[in-house]
RNA sequence: GCCGGGUUGGCGGAACGGUAGACGCGAUGGUCUCAAACACCAUUGUCUGCAAGGACAUGCCGGUUCGAGUCCGGCACCCGGUACCA
């Protein structure tokens, strides 16, 4: 038989990679580097299903492309491997998370190597490895080292700003820091304590601990990040979220906020990933204004605003519940009302915020501020639309500007002052225009928009009053995770102080706990271990540990350096590999991680570089997102019956089938919806049809509506049925009572009139409790790696979210045999046949190769791998038809489609007498436009636009020549109906219109 | 609301402004077979016609052009992200 056998094929070359360790790359090379890096995957415990190898299958098709054109690739894998998943299974079961994390581990690698990547392997990383997160917890340690100066925009040691403290205290340091900070002289600096100095600056230092509202997730025992919440819910598992104060250690991301935004214009991701970062970090150009408080009370409200030209509209201040000042500002008369909206304030979740935010709420402080322009009285209100941790706490009201301004004017009776003479309907609505002059606007009347924004805030500057601000939305990262399974911080505490440990007590690894839950006085997990005390200090004595771990982004931050020099015991990865590989040339992963991952490892990356560890500001060049496969689940359909007991009549309901009488019956899809009314069928089918359902059961038949009236059928119900037991929709019975007993036992299957059962389909997503998870081992088992590499190219456009339906796959797997087929043939004894001959190419043979090899190179810089697959089919469709075996064509035809399926790729590379697998090592086909250049062309003629002929003519022949000779034609003539064209156009190459 | 992306046969999807629907699936008919599976061949956007052919077709309305799925203006719907962010 001579079809091609991928079983033993793909296997042999499986553990041919493996044992001769072809994708082993070096860090050095007279080639140039490429880096395509997936993003790693956290090993759960379901292990893969089809949809997580395709962002993988794709960056190994430009892997092995970017091998063939010439390049050293470094394309590693490894394990984002701490997490909450094997955290909670550890709470469940008692069983070390490593243990769980180590097995499913093994799974996926096992997986993986299945689908035949072209990792190297012996570069894998684990984040949850002690050797691994030793680099973790040592940038850790020099962000803690670090602080950022401004001056310069960039992290700078500690040492520098301790020096400038020494010379000239704080009048030349411009850092980026806590709000609290004091000012001080050199000799003042000086004269503190070393504990007092180094106390200080905490407050500068890229890592630092501080009391901060936090989103606290009591379900998980945690707080969590900004982006680890939507909705108001966790991300994982979906438990609410509270805000709470609490003590925490903080990264200083705000430091990098604006090179974070500027960086994106020179990297290549997508517009859509690119506007999801800018918006999270939501830079806003603006000012602050003082508005200072009216007597009695002295002092002034900050506020944040972008529109600082609106200020003559000003007519009341809204300040945030939590606000620092309202304690002083609310007068005895309001108190009781404004502590019980504080009270109402603090009761309501963030859900119900969101939930009800048409809602218009404040109350009056009793107090009052100036309007700094014109001294006007504006009275000082508080409002939880208002938010204490953007900006200031506290709004200037611009009820005509602004329309939640404005809903809060009407609802509380406060003026309206139209300030732009552009403005309309101010009297129903806000008008947020920046068009026009200012009126009713003291020192800006008569002005446009950027006059006077530009006039005010000079104005304000020069009276302290004010002055020009730039507001990000994005907060510092809160690092701390009061969690088990994740990175110890290297710290410990010595009157009440945090200190680095010392360097070389890395890594500080996790202690052994008796069990995974919060201690019984509420402290994280790392409470519960025993002596669980740093000795290293200088003065002999013994001090806590930190009890937090670190959070998921710390191991996922700057692993792609750890892959460059992965055993290093001295550094991350040491400067020959980084300066070898430089950054990610290409990134391959799900936009999920738009605001998380990809944001925090640019900032890490940014803080290296800056402190000049490695050469590049930005970590991924390119960036691809490959779009989710969702599940296409399978059902069938259980008939039921709805018995309406008001109808029985005299029936005593105990009478009554209850729904468990009743038989077990499977209806088709169509014969469902048949029984809906939705389906109307041939009159054979209806024959059918009726026949079944006649044929049911005796207690079944006289519940028919037509004949007792008693019940009505409903339509089936449906339920998941393993898609793994479905082919192109149609059921196999057999394996369903097999699996599922509990359903099927005595079931009787209405079958479609072709003896088929067919399911219902709906694309979900793919869990397993839908019973649609597809595992990809099985499709590699039935069609082969290859095919399914192919196949989930083929599925469409790599970006895009599809659903995974397993029906189209038989065309690949039929394209693999063709493929083969070209080189083998059955003779008459049925035996295996080599046909490939030394016979020279036709041309036609070399135009159908390289219009081949163009469209793939075209293709994959594009990263339109599904096009180049169905380029392929029609290659060998089109070498089938000229009945083409000719080595010359064929060799290169294997090149081409080894990216994509490599395993019979070099089978046959090494059947055409070439070095066993060496095809990794060839030298991708080269393209020439020669071969695709014709002699002739054939000129489609339009006459208004209608194609009514067609003329030869040779390839380069004028445009005018032809203008003349498509005239005379006789075809054209009689088309033209003597009319006389008034225009003639020809477009190389394509085609003749010709006007009248 | 704002931002980003999309809308093409029964389905997944192709088309440098140049003969829309490549390639694949499915479907129908046929060959092979005792039969099935596999394989192979043919047909397959809709309507109309015996046929040659013709008409209509890329969400909707309009524009630019000899020519528009593609470019421009407006609208509808779908998907994703984000939001009392001052």
């Amino acid at each position: 038989m001579a079809d091609y056998n991928h079983r033993e094929t793909e296997q042999k070359w499986r553990k041919f990679w493996d044992e001769n360790q072809t994708y082993r790359t070096e860090n050095h090379s007279e080639k140039p580097k490429y880096y395509v890096l997936d993003m790693f995957p956290y090993p759960s415990g379901a292990g893969l299903h089809v949809g997580h190898p395709l962002g993988y299958i794709a960056s190994d098709i430009v892997s092995r492309y970017k091998r063939l054109m010439g390049f050293n690739v470094l394309h590693p894998m490894g394990f984002d491997s701490f997490g909450l998943p094997a955290e909670q299974y550890a709470i469940q079961t008692g069983q070390h998370p490593a243990i769980t994390t180590e097995a499913n581990i093994a799974t996926y690698i096992e997986q993986l190597k299945q689908i035949g990547f072209s990792y190297d392997w012996s570069r894998e990383v684990r984040t949850s490895d002690p050797n691994y997160y030793k680099w973790t917890q040592w940038i850790f340690m020099e962000l803690f080292r670090s602080w950022y100066n401004k001056d310069t925009n960039r992290a700078e040691p500690i040492e520098t700003l301790y020096r400038k403290f020494a010379t000239n205290g704080t009048t030349d340091v411009n850092a980026v820091c806590d709000e609290d900070v004091p000012q001080f002289t050199a000799a003042e600096w000086n004269a503190l304590s070393k504990t007092e100095s180094y106390e200080l600056s905490l407050k500068y230092r890229l890592t630092y601990v501080a009391n901060a509202v936090v989103n606290w997730c009591p379900a998980l025992g945690t707080v969590l990040a900004n982006d680890e919440v939507k909705d108001g819910v966790s991300e994982r598992g979906g438990y609410p979220v509270e805000q709470k104060l609490m003590r925490q250690w903080m990264m200083r991301i705000t430091a990098y906020a604006d090179r974070l935004l500027t960086g994106l214009d020179s990297i290549d991701w997508t517009e859509s990933l690119k506007e999801q970062q800018r918006n999270w970090i939501g830079k806003s150009v603006g000012a602050s204004v003082k508005f200072p408080i009216a007597p009695p009370n002295g002092g002034a409200i900050e506020v944040f605003t972008t529109r600082v030209d609106t200020i003559y509209g000003v007519t009341f201040m809204v300040l945030a519940p939590e606000h620092e000042l309202v304690p002083g500002l609310t007068t005895n008369e309001q108190r009781e009302a404004v502590e019980a909206y504080i009270q109402a304030a603090k009761l309501r979740s963030e859900r119900d915020r969101m939930a009800d935010v048409k809602v218009v709420s404040g109350v009056f402080t009793g107090s009052y501020c100036l309007n700094p322009l014109n001294n006007e009285k504006v009275p000082i209100f508080l409002a939880d639309y208002v938010l204490a941790g953007y900006g200031t706490g506290a709004v200037m009201a611009v009820p005509s500007g602004d329309q939640r301004d404005y809903g809060f004017a009407k609802h509380f009776n406060l003026p309206i002052i139209p300030i732009l003479d552009a403005q309309k309907d101010v009297d129903n609505q806000a008008d947020n225009t920046k068009e026009g002059q200012y009126i009713n606007s003291g020192i800006i009347n008569g002005m446009t928009y950027k006059e006077a924004t530009a006039t005010l805030i000079t104005w304000l500057e020069e009276r302290g009053l004010g002055k020009g601000k730039i507001n990000f939305r994005m907060r510092d990262a809160v690092f701390s995770r009061q969690r088990y399974w994740g990175e110890p911080v290297p710290v410990y505490f010595k009157e009440g102080l945090p200190y680095l440990i010392d360097e070389s007590d890395l890594p500080l690894e996790l202690p052994v706990v008796d069990k995974y839950l919060p201690t019984e006085t509420g402290e994280p997990p790392l409470g519960r271990a025993e002596d669980w005390k740093y000795k290293g200090a200088s003065d002999g004595s013994r001090y806590d540990y930190e009890l937090s771990t670190m959070p998921g982004w710390a191991g996922s931050s700057f692993y792609w350096y750890r892959y460059m020099d992965p055993q290093n015991p001295n550094q991350f990865a040491s400067p020959e590999a980084i300066n070898y590989w430089q950054n990610v040339d290409l990134y391959i992963g799900g936009t999920e991680h738009a605001t998380g991952h990809l944001l925090y490892s640019r900032f890490w990356n940014k803080f290296l570089f800056d402190r000049g560890y490695v050469p590049q500001d930005e970590p991924f060049k390119k960036l691809i997102n490959q779009g989710m496969i969702q599940g296409r689940s399978n059902f069938v359909y259980r008939l039921h019956f709805n018995i309406d007991i008001t109808d029985i009549g005299n029936v005593r309901p105990d009478e009554v089938l209850s729904y468990q009488d009743l038989p077990l019956i499977f209806i088709s899809k169509t014969v469902k919806d048949y029984v809906e009314g939705r389906y109307a069928p041939s009159p054979e089918e209806l024959n059918y049809y009726l026949e079944n359902i006649d044929s049911l059961p005796e207690r079944i038949r006289h519940l028919h509506p037509t004949k007792s009236g008693l019940a009505t059928y409903s339509y089936g119900t449906p339920l998941h049925v393993d898609v793994n037991i479905v082919e192109n929709d149609e059921l196999d019975t057999e394996a369903f009572q097999r699996l599922r007993p509990d359903l099927t036992d005595g079931a009787e299957f209405i079958k479609e009139p072709n003896g088929r059962y067919i399911c219902g389909a709906e694309v979900e997503k793919m869990s397993k409790s839908k019973f649609n998870v597809v595992n990809p081992n099985v499709m590699v088992e039935k069609y082969g790696a290859d095919v399914l590499r192919l196949y989930e190219m083929f599925l469409g456009p790599l970006e895009q979210a599809k659903p995974w339906n397993t029906n189209g796959i038989d065309g690949t797997f039929r394209f693999i045999r063709k493929f083969w087929r070209l080189f083998y043939k059955d003779n008459a004894a049925g035996e295996s046949q080599w046909i490939v001959t030394d016979q020279q190419p036709t041309p036609a043979e070399l135009k159908v190769l390289h219009k081949t090899i163009k469209k793939a190179q075209e293709d994959i810089a594009n990263f339109s791998f599904n096009t180049s697959v169905s380029a392929f089919m029609m290659c060998v469709n089109e070498l089938i038809t000229l009945d083409c075996h000719k080595r010359a064509i064929l060799q290169d035809l294997v090149l081409l489609l080894s990216p994509y399926a490599p395993h019979v790729c070099e089978e046959l590379w090494a059947a055409l007498g070439n070095e066993p697998g060496s095809v990794s090592r060839a030298s991708y086909p080269v393209f020439n436009p020669a071969h695709l250049v014709e002699a002739s062309f054939e000129y489609p003629i339009q006459i208004n636009g209608k194609v009514r002929t067609t003329i030869n003519f040779a390839i380069d022949r004028a445009a005018n020549e032809i203008e003349q000779e498509v005239l005379a034609d006789e075809t054209v003539q009689k088309w033209l109906e003597g009319k006389t064209p008034k225009k003639v156009v020809v477009v190389p190459k394509r085609i003749v219109n010709v006007v009248t």
